[in-house]
DNA sequence: GCACCGAGGTTTTACGTATAACGTCGAGGG
DNA sequence: CCCTCGACGTTATACGTAAAACCTCGGTGC
């Protein structure tokens, strides 16, 4: 018995293109490639075109990555998935990639728990080059130790390796929420900053001491917690709980923390933002589907995936990368209000 | 003058390794292989791993994938990013796929704004196969021409095209939901439904009914919207301001849109649960972030990833995909209590 | 009349890998 | 002593594409 004959469904290649159309494979790869224009004749292009349409044909991408020796693809890393800022960091990165036939591949950084897997092997990809979040910490050696192309964001511009930097104004934002405070008549603050140790919140600590230090009579005190709403109740019942020089203003390094800040504040019988203000920063949906809403800081998550690729796309082209912070801005909603009263 | 040679830093091959190790490349494609114990003598094996080490080797994807014919890489198609729930899912894939040397590349399926773009181009690997929610309508046309393996989450099993199908146990969850505010007493229900048309919110939907309509003197609206916070805001409070036949318990498909219920009710002057019962679904972290914390069905979002994953690597062994709807389970917490009062 | 040219193809090659097919050599059996 | 065989490598090839290099041929300028 003759083994019966596999109807496997193979793909058709540009070789099967080339035959249903009467020419050669190049032919077929100069007409699909459109960057000859005039290199081969309208009614045998057209005919190419027509008969590829009818076999479904789609090159392989393998095969084009490995005669031209790159992806288009860029990998974007990311501390984790479910972190709505970086959704819409991808979103613009995305976007400015596809102008440029350019594709994104995520990579969610493990978080923690488990093994962190190598970001490339499961890529799976070749890449061209990396878009990486500084909050991404543990994937951060691999892609140092890679020679690729990269792009880091929101991280200390005079980090180590080469890398081209986006950064937001984050100085900026926070001078912008602790001049609003203190224009409401606020003096005693407490930072509620983020436990994960990254240049983003650094700069936070900063630019909020800063402010407050030349101020007569304010004082500032500092509490952290991993960025979780559980851990910022947590951290924020304890700090608020000890009744010595209880603070005015509650300051978040983001809006998770801020949302535990207000449940701690409930729980402690703590009306915001009559008896406490709170900001946060970043401006999630979570900051309105809380009440009050959120007064926070709005982050320009799209632009700096825009400027992300971009400086990416740059740095391929061998141009240098735009350089300068993102502005950032302060949304004013009902979670800040002037001290009720001054105290002793 | 002669052009300077560019130090291209170009990556090191098999060949070159080859040559460091004094083998031909062959050789070195059978130990690094590592699929043929035995063929190659240990001590020659060893020199060619030292050497692609101290090169730093690393192998050649695209050429791999041409050669192999496969990428070993799945594309999990999700609807939003910013959907934890996904996000889980997403989770729970990786770890399978990477028991089996496996890859999972994300496509967000563009949120209706822009054009959407074509989720192969998109994932630039040549994909082995598809794994994706119904919620991702607007691809699913691309996803059934493609003849690629695919398995559907939470979709119609009766649905177009061959799938296999990961479900979850949806019906069930909304019977938990029923049986727990029926016994509180509960007879006056809105359902605040999604207005995304898909399976998964259809069996919420007749479940509910199903499960209502033996119940003397049970009444049940309907309100839809779409699945964002405002949006279950603006349509629960417009529905709960019309004052005639006022429900006690507002069952919502998911616990965003309970998310923007609670706001509405704030906004109306109910208080939940004293006045109003909410319900949501999901289990997401909004859910203990709301005060009060919300009664919800919890998903076992990791599982259905995990499920999906398994049935992807079944079809594409040939073996069945395994069957069965995975279990959920309702968490009740401060949102839920008796009605106040029964009303005339 | 012939060298030249451009238009419109075709042939050929290379990308890096995995593996089938093929040596080669020393040991062992008859 | 010859044949076989296993152990250990090597050579050759194919995957599908892009593009450089190369043909072919009719028209053109001189």
């Amino acid at each position: 018995m003759i083994s019966a004959q596999q109807p496997v469904p193979t793909r058709p290649t540009s070789r099967d293109v080339a035959r249903a159309a009467g020419v050669s494979q190049a032919t077929v790869s100069l007409v699909l490639g459109e960057k000859w224009p005039g290199r081969v004749s309208e009614t045998t292009a057209q005919r190419v075109r027509d008969r590829a349409a009818e076999l479904g044909y789609r090159p392989n991408l393998a095969a084009r990555s490995l005669r031209l020796g790159g992806t288009r693809t860029a990998l974007l890393v990311v501390p984790a998935l479910t972190n709505e800022f970086f959704a819409r960091v991808y979103t613009g990165a995305a976007a400015v990639a596809a102008e440029h036939d350019f594709g994104v591949v995520l990579y969610p950084s493990p978080d923690g728990t488990g093994p962190a897997r190598d970001p490339f092997a499961s890529a799976r990809a070749s890449l061209d080059g990396v878009i990486a979040s500084s909050m991404a910490a543990d994937a951060l050696d691999a892609l140092h130790g890679a020679e690729l192309p990269l792009v880091m964001l929101d991280s200390d511009p005079a980090g180590p390796g080469p890398a081209a930097h986006v950064n937001l104004d984050i100085a900026d934002g926070m001078r912008q929420v602790t001049d609003h405070l203190l224009g409401l008549g606020h003096r005693h603050f407490l930072h509620l900053a983020s436990a994960v140790d990254t240049w983003t919140f650094a700069v936070r600590a900063e630019a909020l001491r800063q402010a407050l230090d030349p101020v007569p009579g304010a004082t500032l005190r500092t509490v952290r917690a991993p960025l979780d709403v559980r851990a910022g109740r947590e951290a924020a019942e304890q700090a608020l709980a000890s009744a010595d020089g209880r603070p005015t203003a509650l300051v978040c390094d983001d809006d998770v923390l801020a949302a535990g800040a207000c449940k701690a504040a409930r729980r402690l019988g703590l009306r915001v933002p009559q008896e406490l203000s709170v900001t946060g920063f970043d401006d999630l949906a979570l900051a309105t589907a809380l009440e009050p809403e959120l007064t926070t800081v709005r982050l320009p998550a799209d632009r700096v995936g825009e400027r992300g690729m971009e400086a990416l796309l740059a740095v391929l082209a061998g141009r240098p990368a735009e350089q300068g912070g993102l502005p950032v801005q302060l949304v004013v909603r009902g979670s800040t209000a002037p001290p009720r009263a001054t105290r002793s």
